[in-house]
DNA sequence: TTAAAACATGTAATTAATTACATGTTCACT
DNA sequence: AGTGAACATGTAATTAATTACATGTTTTAA
């Protein structure tokens, strides 16, 4: 394990158990598990950060490049020239033994930390004193119309892609972060309201 | 608003309707936050941000020092220089009116975003295929300890920091934000118990 | 037929965040 | 008297991520 700002091997300092984490490489995981579903373009794997995985990871189109330059390089990908149309070059990147070895290492080892969550709402009620503040009313709404909002998009997610139990049991992971997020959402939700309700 | 990769403005993709943000330059509006409760030196900014805050935000004192200078320059805080004991110095820093002001515009600002979840586990939960899959179930074990544990942690904090209600008047707003932190790990855990249950 | 949207691939500049380097003081305990 | 933990403040190097710059092709719909 590279060492981490705060963990449990620095045994010094006893304030927190569990380490929280920034944003290490994970990119190139992320990339090795989409190409290990099928060989893609940079263009589709920047799509599909805009929509399946986008929920959990962002990235740009901007930095997917370069990851693929740096993992073909390293020898984890390859990529094959082909021309759609008339002359419109593409370069579909598939995983080497290598990547696909490097991608069932990363899925088995253990997650031992905590998510970052990064909520600046949250952030903002912290320095809320005192409950009669009268900025926290309108606070909370606004909070309620976006994470219901998520929610309703998100329901209307699980709809579309697992209409049924066959859909389910082909992308059983990708289930499970969407039922997941949409439990988060709702926990959000309801602890809004009741705050509304006062 | 500052251009976002993807926001609401962006009316020529309909992929999604919410931006989920990376991380933009909330450090300086946290420590015009903490500097308005007390004046306060860079170290006990940096120990604020292993203890309550640590849970919903986190900073090192190598981004701490530079942006207390950054705020100083800008003329939202200023520091008196004290020395303690013999002669350890100390810088201790407290809010201008401007940085107060600044402050007050934050924290009333919308916050239209979505927080940003990077969550490890969950982005290797979306590269298992199958419900069979051997690796499912010590995955789900080793979170259900990770997420038990920081439960009870929470849990512990909100009973020593917050005895009774005269606590929780005081800092309203960090109690809110503490019980919301235990919903939420409170979901987590029950969410992979059940699962755990098949 | 033409304009907009989507497809497609890159680089550059900047900012945010982490990790490591660097140094010294004070307090509590043995 | 000595040691280790906590107090205290910085800088440097690196990596991650965002935003902006840059260019061209193909498809779709008015």
């Amino acid at each position: 394990m590279r060492g981490n700002w705060f963990n449990e091997e620095r045994t010094t300092r006893h304030r927190r158990e569990l380490a929280i984490i920034g944003q290490r490489n994970r990119l190139q995981y992320i990339i090795l598990g989409l190409l290990n579903q099928r060989p893609q373009t940079g263009y589709d794997l920047a799509k599909a950060f805009e929509n399946e995985i986008g929920e959990f990871w962002q990235a740009q189109h901007s930095q997917i490049y370069p990851m693929l330059k740096r993992l073909e390089t390293a020898g984890e990908i390859t990529h094959e020239d082909t021309i759609a149309g008339e002359k419109l070059a593409k370069k579909q990147y598939s995983l080497t033994p290598s990547g696909h070895e490097k991608l069932v290492a990363w899925v088995s080892e253990p997650s031992p930390e905590l998510a970052a969550t990064k909520d600046e709402f949250i952030l903002k009620l912290y320095f809320i004193k005192s409950a009669d503040d009268p900025r926290l009313q309108p606070m909370l709404q606004e909070q309620a119309v976006l994470h219901r909002t998520q929610l309703a998009h998100l329901k209307q997610r699980r709809q579309t892609v697992f209409p049924d139990q066959a859909a389910i049991d082909q992308a059983y992971g990708h289930y499970l972060i969407l039922d997941h997020a949409i439990g988060r959402e709702q926990y959000y939700v309801d602890w809004l309201n009741q705050l509304l309700e006062h």
